[in-house]
Formats: structure tokens, C-alpha cells, sequence
DNA sequence: GTAGGGTTAG
């Protein structure tokens, strides 16, 4: 370096060099802080020597490095007479996004002999991408189509960025192909943004093209697609992407290595994983950092914990994403100790309490049911990430506090959070838990507006919601619109038709599923076994149930076993349910001897429902749901004796309050829930004036109250009042006069519904032609014209 | 102008 101290400057040799550009550029660069700079500038005007152009050019590069503030630099833009180009780009490179565009708003008065060019655009749609809002960029867009810019890649490259950014896929794809000649960067760009935008499938595609097209491609294009490929657990297309790694000689550079351990560690190829990590002579942090999440999310937490001492050891200090990886989330029950440990670690260091850490123990203690520890990280996030949004809401989704999960999406949404398509499946699961029909289509709407990838979980959610809302149709249209279904899709879809009694439905589409080549799983039996149950087709279900042991080496769980005593249960064949009990293998858990006592409870058994009692009574003494049914089966046998003694072994075990039955309707987007024999609703008056009319020409048509019949587990409270007046009666009549003749009805009861209510809703879909759709604890019913869809296997 | 690891889902 020529000079160390300023002092030597006030040399005279020291001036005689400034009077050469070079030794004045080599000046500029070489200088450390802004103080060196002012000198040389000072010096070389007392010298006699004003700054040409081109050192201009540097020395505003200089002060832009050293962090001079932006006026400085537009101060000494200004002092140059005739700008050019060159310094004109340097300049908007140099400052401030907001500055910079606000600078070239107004060039064109300052100074029109100025016309941008393709890195002034490509500058400038860059500071675009940082801003908060997405509305100067699109006019940047607009101008540069007017310009002819539109064509060029470098502008292209920053436009699609600055979409991306806003998550504007659609616009960004856009911009890309109106780019003729995409160079390398701008290939790289878009499959890079898409990945950030989750849009994974869209990110693949992209690849596929640029390989397909012979575009040249470089190890970041590989680093890009490869988390694209982990993400959606596409081995093959690894793979492949590995193979063009290794003939290309891509395959070696870090990163690239990088996210190989990754896309192995998250398909479960732990070997391959390792071998990799072991060939790096020396692994980098984030090197270390793949492989202790692999070996971590994989179970296998001791060599995780391993690798986590070999760096702490040899390469220094872990970081935030250490910890992130380090956290058992795949199995936080059996480490649920050095999960808290770990946190308490997180917490006293306090450095890694940010955002992706807060995160991990967000879902750590979702996992373990703790959602008041959950929530109090959540909380505690001053910058709440995507993820940790999402954490909370399935949190809440997977625990059933479907509200609260709602009521988080509708904050988020408040706050101007854009969702993710992870955001709206965990929405949705909350929804379809809900029966909310109103909100899931406003989540579906959310979907369409935000221009999210429909990826296969998105599309399953929505076919799940659609389903467990009422509207099989439009499930099965989404269903029928998907052009990738896995298992998962096939297996949403079946459980749909079962739960609307369509069981013949729901065994064509298995056929269509094995047609298709797609492995059954146990929850695909599940689902048609249920489908079978509740469409009383006994011997399909019979035919299901082995075939899935015989044909599909699939072992039957309990879940299996009590559907298939649901099944014959429902359809009257008692004895064939009790010896089907005695083939199963291990003892017979509760699912199944619940089925067989609410099937008894059907066909008013009362000595089978005995023995199943008593069997529940032994294997789960503190369910108090069984003395219910046990006492209505009685008083179904008017044995009242008997009934009032079960009555009171209940009263005296139970310690928590029944949920009392409540029926809810959803009108223009307001949701009403009754109780029974409820008068707190404004309009309760007219209610129940319309109940009684309706009621009496309920009677004229032949309907008779079904008051000394056993309810199925309808609770105490609500049995204590007239049927007449249970919540679905009075949801029932207030959605007739709040809602047009002739359209449907749609209500949702907690509990199962009871039998007078079932018979009674019947009538009501004839008398007055409406469909009438009714969600209960376990099914749907569709009323018409005097029946209803379950056949009266419900 | 793009760049590897970590969190979230049916």
C-alpha cells in the first residue's frame, strides 16, 4: 500500500503522484474509512486536479463500500457536470432501494440526456425486490416494457426476483417467458424463487425445461433444485440430478455436496447421507449442520448428538440451524428431556433464541400436547417466521383446538401475513374438523387469490374439507382435477363416501385405486371398511377385510377389528360380531367393544350390551361415556330399575361435566349454535312458533315422537327435555326461515344424532322440499323427500 | 441479477 497514515499524504511526492489518474485510483481503492477518502479528495482539488468521470466513478463506489450515507453520494453525482451511463449505474447500485428509485423518477427532468440502460432496469427492479410494497416494481415492469427492456435477461433475471419476492409466481413465470434467450442466472433465479415460494413441483418442472433445452448449468442451479427434491421426497429425481452432477463435475462443490446429504437424510437414505459427509476432507458448519438434522429427523439422536461433538470439537461454534437440527421433532416423546434440556440451554444462552429455533420448540411442544408451553414461545418470537406461524396453526389443528387454529389464520390474515400452502392445509384440517363449510371455501378463495402451487397435500386438504363439510361433489370434482394423487388423495376421497352412506361409491373408486396401480394402505381398509359399515354392505366389507391381510399382506390394527363389529353390529348380525371378537388375536381393545355395545344399543340387546360393559368398565374405568349408552339400553327395555342403578355408578365415577349437545348453522356467513330447549337466540320466538306448526303437520303426515326410545349417547341434561326441542329441530327450523325455499340446509351436531330427530328430519325434508344435510359426531346424513342417504344404518 | 443447512402439511 502506498500510504498508512494520512500525514504521509501532505507529502509533495505524494501530490505529484495525484496528478496521474492511476496512482489516484489505486488512492481511492486502497483507502479504509471515509476520513482517507475526504482527505484524497481534498488534497487532489488543492492540488489543481478536479476529478475526471471515470475516478468519480471510484470514488463514489469507495464511499458507497465504506458506508457513506446516500446523500453524500448523490451530493457528489450532482457536482459532476455531464453524467454518463456508467456512473449513473453505479450510483443506483450504490444507493438505498427507496433513494435509488426515487433518484430515477426524477432523472428524466434532471438529466434527459441520460437514457437507461439494461443495468439501470436490472438496478433498479432490484431495489424493487427489497421494498415493502410491490406496487413501484410493477411500474419499473411497466416502463421497462415500454423501453424494449423486457427481452433482456439481466432485467428479467431482477424482475422475476422481485415477484418472486412478493410471491407473485404467475407474474414471474410471466416475465421469464418473455425472455428468449434465459441465460444461466436467470434459469437459476426462477427455479430458486420458486422453491422459496414452496412452489417445489413448479421448481422441478422448471429444471427439466432448462436441461431439456441445453441451457448451461452451474453448481447453483444444482444447490437450488436439489431442496426441491428433498422437499417433496423425489429420490429418483435426486438422483438423477446427482448423476448430472457427477458427469458434469458439478457434484464436488460444497454446496452441492450440501444438499445431497440433505436430499438423502430427507428420504430416509441415511447411508448415503453419510457416506458423502464422510468424503469432505474438512465439513463446513452448514455441512455439519445437514448432517446432525438427517441423522436427528431420522431417529437416530446419538448420531446426531455425535456429529454435533465432532464440530464443537474441531470446527468451533454451532449456530441457530445447529440447534434447529439437534431437536428430536421426529421423536420428541422418547427425548422429551434433552428436548427440554435443550431449550433451557436455548433460553439461558439466549443468542438462539430466534426465529427458527422458537420454532422447532414451538412444534416440539406441539408434539407433546403441551400447548401452553407451545404457545408461550410462539409468543415470546418478536419476528414470527412463515414456519413458526404454521407450527402454531397445525399445533392447534392436530391437537383439535380447531378453533384456535382458525381464529391464529384469521390473525394471521389481519396482520397481512401472506400463507404459505402449509398455512391453509393446516387451516383446512381445521376446518374439516370444524364442518366448517363457510370458512373452508373463504380459505379456498384465500388459495386462488394468493396464486398458491395446488400441490398434492393442498388439494388432499381441500378434498378432506369439502368431504367433511357436506360437499362431496365438489370434493370429488378436485378430486377428479388432480393430475398427481397419491395414497393420501385416494384415501381422503373413499372416507368421504363413507361418511355421506355412498358405500357403493366408495368401493368403486378402491376398485379405480387398485386399477391405477396405487398401494392400499391400512387407513384405505380403514376407510372402506367404514364406507361398508355405513351403507350396510356386510359381505363387501367381509371381502375387504380379508383381502387386505390376504392379498395385501396388510396387518389389521384394532381400528380395523372395531370397524369390521361396527360393521356387522349396524347390519343386525350380533352373533357373527361377538365371534368375530373371538378370532381377534391380542385381547380385544375398547374401539371394539364399543362397537359392539353401540350396535346393541341399535337392536336393543340387552344381555350382549352387558358383557361389553362390563368389558369396557375393566379396560378403561374412567370413560364415562359407556354408562350412557349401558343406562339408555335399559330404559330402552323400560328395565328402569336397572337403568337408574348404571345412572348412579356414573354419577359417582364421573368428574367431569357432560358436553351438552349443540347443534350449529351457518347463515351468510354467520354461525348460530343452539342448545337443546334453547331460548337465547333473538328469534327464538318465531322458532319455536314455526316448530310447533311444523310439528303438527309432522303428526298429520304420519309422525309420531319417539320420546320413551333409547337416544343413542345423547347426554342427560338434553334427554331431561322434549325431544322435540333438541338442538337440531331448532337449528333445523331456524335455517327454513332464515334461508330461501327450496335451497339447502346444512347443520352440524356435536353428538350423534338421535333417533326421533333422524325419524323427525325425514318428515321435514318431505313436508317442506329441502335437502337437508346433517353432520354428526360420526357421519353425514342427506335428507330428501322422506329419506335419508344412510339408509337407517347410521 | 441466482447460491448449500435448520422450522411447518394431506
Amino acid at each position: 500500500m502506498l500510504w498508512r497514515s494520512p500525514s504521509y499524504l501532505s507529502s509533495a511526492a505524494t501530490s505529484l503522484c495525484l496528478r496521474r489518474r492511476s496512482f489516484y485510483l489505486d488512492l481511492i481503492s486502497g483507502a479504509s474509512t471515509l476520513r482517507h477518502l475526504d482527505q484524497i479528495l481534498a488534497h487532489a482539488i488543492l492540488s489543481g486536479r478536479h476529478p475526471d468521470l471515470v475516478t468519480t466513478t471510484k470514488l463514489l463506489h469507495r464511499l458507497a463500500d465504506l458506508g457513506s450515507p446516500p446523500t453524500h453520494l448523490l451530493r457528489l453525482f450532482s457536482s459532476v457536470p455531464r453524467p454518463d451511463l456508467f456512473l449513473l449505474n453505479v450510483l443506483l447500485r450504490s444507493l438505498p432501494p427507496s433513494s435509488a428509485l426515487l433518484f430515477l423518477s426524477s432523472l428524466r427532468r434532471a438529466h434527459p440526456h441520460l437514457r437507461p440502460d439494461s443495468f439501470t432496469y436490472a438496478f433498479a427492479a432490484s431495489a424493487t425486490a427489497s421494498l415493502l410494497s410491490p406496487a413501484p416494481g410493477r411500474a419499473l415492469h411497466a416502463r421497462v416494457i415500454i423501453d424494449g427492456f423486457a427481452t433482456d435477461p439481466f432485467v428479467g433475471s431482477a424482475l422475476t426476483d422481485f415477484y418472486l419476492n412478493f410471491s407473485q409466481v404467475s407474474a414471474a413465470e410471466k416475465v421469464f417467458d418473455g425472455v428468449p434467450d434465459p441465460d444461466t442466472v436467470l434459469w437459476n433465479t426462477l427455479i430458486s424463487g420458486l422453491v422459496q415460494n414452496c412452489a417445489f413441483l413448479r421448481s422441478l418442472r422448471v429444471f427439466k425445461q432448462m436441461v431439456m433445452t441445453g441451457a448451461r448449468f452451474d453448481s447453483t442451479t444444482l444447490a437450488v433444485v436439489l431442496p426441491a427434491a428433498a422437499e417433496l421426497q423425489e429420490l429418483i429425481v435426486g438422483m438423477t440430478v446427482h448423476c448430472l452432477g457427477m458427469k458434469s463435475g458439478l457434484a464436488f462443490h460444497s454446496h452441492v455436496v450440501t444438499g445431497f446429504i440433505s436430499l438423502y437424510s430427507k428420504c430416509g437414505e441415511i447411508p448415503a447421507a453419510k457416506f458423502l459427509f464422510e468424503q469432505i476432507d474438512e465439513p463446513d458448519l452448514i455441512a455439519c449442520n445437514a448432517m446432525i438434522s438427517g441423522y436427528s429427523s431420522n431417529g437416530l439422536v446419538g448420531s446426531s448428538v455425535d456429529v454435533f461433538r465432532e464440530l464443537l470439537a474441531f470446527r468451533g461454534r454451532p449456530n441457530s440451524s445447529t440447534m434447529v437440527g439437534l431437536i428430536p421433532v421426529s421423536s420428541p416423546f422418547e427425548h422429551e428431556s434433552l428436548s427440554r434440556s435443550i431449550h433451557s440451554f436455548a433460553i439461558k444462552s439466549g443468542l438462539y433464541l430466534n426465529s427458527p429455533v422458537s420454532t422447532a420448540f414451538t412444534t416440539v411442544y406441539c408434539r407433546l400436547n403441551d400447548m401452553e408451553a407451545a404457545r408461550k414461545v410462539f409468543d415470546a418470537m418478536p419476528e414470527k417466521s412463515m414456519a413458526s406461524w404454521n407450527a402454531m396453526i397445525s399445533g392447534y389443528a392436530q391437537n383439535g383446538l380447531t378453533e384456535m387454529a382458525i381464529s391464529l389464520f384469521r390473525e394471521m390474515q389481519d396482520l397481512n401475513v401472506r400463507p404459505n400452502q402449509i398455512t391453509v392445509t393446516s387451516t383446512l384440517s381445521a376446518c374439516a374438523q370444524l364442518g366448517a363449510l363457510t370458512l373452508g371455501k373463504w380459505v379456498h378463495q384465500i388459495i386462488t387469490q394468493e396464486d398458491l402451487e395446488l400441490n398434492v397435500y393442498v388439494l388432499t386438504a381441500l378434498i378432506d374439507m369439502y368431504a367433511k363439510c357436506g360437499s362431496i361433489m365438489e370434493a370429488r370434482r378436485i378430486f377428479d382435477g388432480m393430475v398427481e394423487k397419491n395414497v393420501v388423495s385416494w384415501n381422503a376421497m373413499i372416507l368421504g363416501y363413507g361418511l355421506h352412506g355412498q358405500g357403493l361409491e366408495a368401493l368403486k373408486l378402491f376398485k379405480e385405486m387398485l386399477n391405477a396401480r396405487i398401494a392400499p394402505t391400512g387407513v384405505t381398509f380403514l376407510s372402506v371398511l367404514y364406507a361398508c359399515s355405513h351403507g350396510g354392505l356386510v359381505e363387501e366389507g367381509r371381502a375387504a377385510f380379508w383381502s387386505m391381510t390376504c392379498d395385501h399382506g396388510i396387518k389389521p390394527g384394532p381400528e380395523h377389528y372395531a370397524c369390521m363389529v361396527d360393521l356387522l353390529g349396524r347390519a343386525g348380525q350380533l352373533k357373527e360380531a361377538l365371534e368375530f371378537i373371538e378370532t381377534v388375536p391380542e385381547s380385544a381393545g375398547p374401539g371394539v367393544w364399543g362397537a359392539l355395545l353401540g350396535a346393541c344399543m341399535k337392536h336393543k340387546e340387552t344381555s350382549l350390551a352387558r358383557l361389553a360393559s362390563e368389558k369396557l368398565f375393566e379396560l378403561e374405568p374412567e370413560n364415562t361415556s359407556y354408562y350412557v349408552l349401558l343406562s339408555n339400553i335399559y330404559s330402552a327395555n323400560r328395565n328402569y330399575p336397572e337403568a337408574a342403578m348404571v345412572r348412579q355408578q356414573d354419577a359417582k365415577s364421573r368428574k367431569l361435566p357432560k358436553t351438552p349437545g349443540c347443534t350449529l348453522i351457518e347463515i351468510r356467513d354467520e354461525v348460530h349454535i343452539f342448545t337443546s330447549g334453547d331460548r337465547s337466540h333473538p328469534q327464538s320466538v318465531l322458532i319455536y312458533s314455526m316448530l310447533d306448526k311444523l310439528t303438527g303437520k309432522m303428526v298429520e303426515a304420519g309422525y309420531r315422537a319417539e320420546t320413551d326410545v333409547a337416544l343413542y349417547d345423547v347426554e342427560e341434561e338434553e334427554k331431561e327435555h322434549m325431544v322435540k326441542v333438541h338442538s337440531e329441530k331448532l337449528a333445523i327450523v331456524f335455517g327454513l326461515i332464515s334461508t330461501e325455499p327450496g335451497s339447502e340446509i346444512r347443520i352440524i351436531k356435536n353428538l350423534r344424532v338421535c333417533l326421533d330427530c333422524h325419524a323427525a328430519t325425514k318428515f321435514i325434508s318431505r313436508i317442506t322440499q329441502r335437502l337437508i344435510i346433517v353432520r354428526d359426531a360420526t357421519r353425514f346424513h342427506h335428507f330428501k323427500d322422506g329419506a335419508c342417504s344412510c339408509g337407517d344404518f347410521w
